[in-house]
DNA sequence: TATGAATGAGGGTTCATTCAT
DNA sequence: TATGAATGAACCCTCATTCAT
């Protein structure tokens, strides 16, 4: 019932966003009354919270496996694929990310608390850079800016490619991120 | 007048977002009434639009002058300074800029029509690239993925600096962006 | 319910008029909130538009059956009769009737679509006439005309004694009407 | 300037009525502004009472001219035929008249004081058939209800015609009242 | 526990009216 | 005197939320 709910949600908001999103609809979509959304969901921010919540955890939780145990190298790779995969898997999921990216889920996140997510997620695995920056593996730069500069370029293209106004595999998005990045990324002085 | 209520929508919808910002709050910041607002712009949705367009426009120009008449390596370089120096100036626009990146301007934008505005600038710029590689200097890759790699990443890493979240300089994102970037891009084999 | 806000709205619109019945108003008389109201009427025009139907639909079924099977000259009778009697009846809605046959009802009506309903409504009823003009009953004369005569005389008259501007009784505005109309009618050369 | 000003007002009111003839429209179509308006009449409320009784003592003035000095008989033809020629000259104030005629003119109109106007035109006018009452001309029938009856009559079978919905000439809309009326109320006892 | 009808605060928009120029 | 930009009160409508059944 409340796993129904999350992902009707789920459909609704990325397909409408969220102030366009309506209870009714929701409910509707999930085959539920609307009284019963509001019995397992205090509000419609917290539905919405809840479904980016529940989603953000299972991609962590799926790179997390990736990377686990991986050179930086490896795991940067690993990163690359498995965050592609996901999206793609959910793009429902994505389109919320995209439009959450840019506003309210980092800017005044209060509301949704993912803001403290988020910053943990990017020093979390901003780590695999620094490892790689420690054992001499990867030129000395900013970790966390690489990283950003990884799930930005990632997000980025694969959205376009998921709008349909760029032509591309989802392996050629991943091919093209690790061979520019990683290229940059990589000390060849040694 | 006209120019005061654009101002005042800017601040407000960077602050709030489109569907947060009220029309009174907006005709309050700029000083002037509600009615006012609606003698120069039709609709929240038209003056909404309006500050994006004509932002755009703004950074559409400095952008195309800054790469005019310089070599692929040179306008990459230039189009990156370009865009972080505007967005550091126009913190507001920026904002507003994230948020349509990842919602309506993409998708649905058929509502401020500004998706064929983007679709255009996409294009147009990944003409760099393209140059590039015609040339020689870049690697054969996709021209418009590559484009949408570095702008995805220079908003990305951009948008935390702006946020607080990332303690680096303008000038360090330029560098990180640049390096990382043209390293991966430029043809070594020749 | 449905009901209880369609008589409020017969009161409040008969009252006050289109423009100066407030939805508010109407709630507040039928004991419901205005969004009840809005779960049954898409909009104001709507609900005023339901409001004329439903008893235009009564008055005519009233007018037909009095007037089936009957003689020209007896229906003619009956019609006039049901007529007075309806207004007499249903005052709230004449104040209305009144207001829209000088109105957007016959104008611009393609906004409640009622100007086919009335067309129809003076081509059957002038039926009438056409028939006891053809029995040789009545003179020959033009039949809608004969039916926008009796039709206007009788709501005119009836205005006013409503308005309490005349002081006469609703038998005798039947009377009136008939005597001098029919008197005017009758065939007397045969 | 005034003059303008009521001519513009008189054509846009006849147009769109009260509420939904805007001041601007009326200022555009005068070639005046707003502020002009407002020189002349305090309120558009104002402004739409001064188009009505201007023309409504113009009508009284020219059936008054008419009716003077003739018989009951002669009165009350000279009478139809004066009202259906100023009507069919003035349209505009037609439209309006018809709108007045079942709305706040005669139920709130105090706000125009336009009541008091037609109390005393029924008043004035039934005179005609008082007198042929008196002289035996006309049957013995309520003077003010034959009066209404006439001129419900006539604005009923005219207002259709002006319409279009009715392929009839002025001409005849004279004939089929006078004829229909006349045989009904001449006192063919004597 | 589940329903969904009812609620009513809130906001975009209009437009008669004013008043500085 | 004439202008028309500026005002802001007022109103229709939406929709998240509640609560009686």
């Amino acid at each position: 019932m409340k796993e129904r709910i999350l992902e009707a949600a789920e459909k609704v908001f990325s397909e409408k966003g969220f102030y366009e999103a309506k209870i009714t609809k929701i409910a509707e979509e999930a085959g539920v009354s609307v009284g019963t959304i509001y019995r397992f969901y205090r509000s419609k921010e917290e539905l919405y919270s809840e479904v980016i919540r529940k989603k953000l955890k299972e991609m962590e939780r799926e790179v997390e496996e990736a990377v686990e145990g991986k050179s930086p190298l490896e795991a940067l790779e690993a990163y690359v694929n498995t965050v592609v995969d996901f999206f793609s898997r959910e793009r429902d999921f994505f389109e919320i990310f995209m439009r959450e990216l840019g506003s309210s889920f980092i800017i005044d996140t209060e509301r949704f608390n993912l803001s403290d997510w988020y910053k943990d997620y990017v020093r979390k695995f901003s780590g695999i850079i620094e490892r790689g920056i420690a054992e001499g593996t990867f030129k000395e730069l900013d970790p966390e800016g690489v990283f950003l500069l990884i799930s930005g370029a990632l997000a980025n293209i694969d959205y376009f490619r998921l709008k349909g106004f760029l032509s591309i595999e989802p392996e050629e998005v991943k091919k093209l991120v690790l061979e520019v990045v990683l290229s940059g990324l990589l000390d060849n002085e040694r």
